[in-house]
DNA sequence: GATGGTCCGGTCGATCTCGTCCACTAGACG
DNA sequence: CGTCTAGTGGACGAGATCGACCGGACCATC
C-alpha cells in the first residue's frame, strides 16, 4: 500500500470503470503492472468490488428512511441480525453504542411500504422499540475522502 | 425503463466493471446497443457514476460516527449545507424530518479526529447542538434491494 | 566481504477480446 | 408514405491479458 496504490485506488474510487491503460498513465507505469496492483488491492480485500451508482428516485425507491432499534434485554443479537438481513428494503445496518443500538438506513417506493417495513421490524423477537425519521432529502451520500497519508498501513500489505 | 434497462441496471450494480460484451450476452443484444442503452441511462440520470467499493478500516478510516444535529431558530440551512460540505470527513448529509435536522456519516482514522471533527461541526453558526453516536460495527453498507417492477417509471424515459 | 540463488516488481511484445463508429434494416406511428 | 426508434453487423483501433525476460533487494553460503 504505497503512494501509487493510493493513487490507483482513489482514481478507482472516483471512476469505477477506468481502464487499466488509462490508470497506468496516470501513474507512471505499465497496464500489466497497474492490472497487478489492482488484483493484489482486491484479494487483500482493500477493494471490495464495484459498483454502479444508481438514483433510487429513478428505479422508484424515493422514500428514504432512518429506523433506530431499541432492544430489550431478552434481545439475541445474532438473531436480530439475520431476521434484519433478510429484509431487502434495509440498505444498511449499523451496530451503535447506545439506547438505539442499530440504525437502519432503509429505501421503498411508498408511504404504505414504509409502514409495512417498521411493523416488520418491530414484530422481530428482541426488538422493544423502533424509532424512525423520514429524510426528507439527502444533501449527499457516499461522498469518498482522500485516503488519509499517515504510514500506518493497519497490516494490510 | 424497460426490463432489458432493470437487467442492466442490476448486472452493474453487482459489478460496475462487466464489460458491455457480457452485458450483451445476459440481456441477449449486442454490445452496441446495449452500449447505446448504458449511455441513455447515463444520461437520464439513473446510472450516476461508477465507484470502486474500497474497505475503510484497510485506507486507515477505521472510526464510523454519526453525528446528528439540531439547530436554533436563526440557523441559515443553505449556509450549514455548504459548510457541512467543506468537511471531506462527513461522508453522507441528510436532511431529516425531526428535530435533529441533520444526520452525517462521518469517518475518520482516531478518535482525536472525532473530536475535532464534532467541535468543528458544532461550531458552525445555525448549529444549536450537535449528538454523535460511534458504529461499534458496520453490519452491512450499501446494500441493493432489487428494482421494484411497478410500472411507474417516474417520468423517467 | 564478495558470490550466487531467489523473490518481487516491473517492462516488452504477441494475441485475443472489447469498445466504438458507421451504414443498413425492421417495426411503430402519424 | 415518410420518419423515428432500436437493433444488427462489420471494421478498426484500443484495451486486456499472458508469457518471457530484466534488474534490484535480500539472504545464505563460501
Amino acid at each position: 500500500m504505497d503512494e501509487i496504490d493510493r493513487t490507483i485506488v482513489n482514481l478507482l474510487r472516483a471512476d469505477g470503470r477506468t481502464s487499466y491503460a488509462e490508470l497506468a498513465r496516470r501513474v507512471g507505469l505499465t497496464a500489466p503492472s497497474v492490472q497487478d496492483r489492482v488484483v493484489k488491492l482486491e484479494r487483500n480485500g482493500v477493494i471490495a468490488g464495484y459498483k454502479a451508482v444508481i438514483d433510487s428516485e429513478a428505479i422508484g425507491l424515493g422514500i428514504t428512511a432512518l429506523i433506530g432499534i431499541i432492544p430489550d434485554n431478552s434481545a439475541d443479537h445474532q438473531d436480530i441480525c439475520e431476521r434484519l438481513r433478510a429484509i431487502p428494503q434495509i440498505e444498511s445496518c449499523y451496530f451503535l453504542a447506545g439506547v438505539e443500538c442499530y440504525q437502519l438506513k432503509v429505501r421503498v417506493p411508498k408511504m404504505a411500504d414504509l409502514e409495512r417495513l417498521i411493523h416488520r421490524v418491530g414484530a422481530i423477537p428482541g426488538v422493544a422499540q423502533t424509532r424512525t425519521t423520514i429524510t426528507l432529502s439527502t444533501k449527499w451520500e457516499d461522498r469518498q475522502q482522500p485516503i488519509p497519508m499517515d504510514g500506518d498501513d493497519h497490516g494490510v500489505d
